[in-house]
DNA sequence: CGATTGACTTCTC
DNA sequence: CGAGAAGCCAATC
């Protein structure tokens, strides 16, 4: 387990029940803006029993792009993300500009900020 | 240690 | 607006 898995992970916690996130949003909050990939790199690692509400997070469009083995995987996701009262379209889409959630600097104090 | 791999994002055409 | 390519960067091989 790095730093950065595990700073990514307390966003994924940080997450309001009935809101979403983007991986590059995530990234954004670590001072890693270029990694949204990592961020899915991690979730993708992530055993998806574990304790982190890592439906709510997806790509900037809304859409989920969750690979797993199968796309099985995705519709977990569409109804988990259903179950919070979010509207998942057929082909996997949300409306995201009307979910999304931001986070705030000072939800994390277990960390150091970036500046010096 | 160099090459490859992506739950991504953004710019071009 | 849709499809394609490039950029990104940690983790794996």
């Amino acid at each position: 387990m790095t730093e950065f898995q595990q700073k990514v992970l307390r966003r994924v916690q940080a997450i309001p029940r009935g809101r979403v996130v983007s991986y590059g949003q995530i990234a954004e909050s670590i001072a890693r803006p270029r990694s949204a990939r990592q961020v899915g790199w991690i979730m993708r690692s992530l055993e998806l029993k574990a304790d982190y509400p890592w439906w709510r997070v997806l790509n900037t469009k809304g859409v989920i792009t969750i690979k797993g083995n199968l796309i099985n995987d995705a519709k977990i996701q569409k109804a988990m993300l259903e179950s919070e009262g979010i509207k998942v379209s057929s082909d996997f889409t949300i409306e995201i500009e009307k979910y999304r959630h931001h986070f705030s600097p000072d939800q994390f104090p277990d960390e150091e900020p970036e500046m010096a």
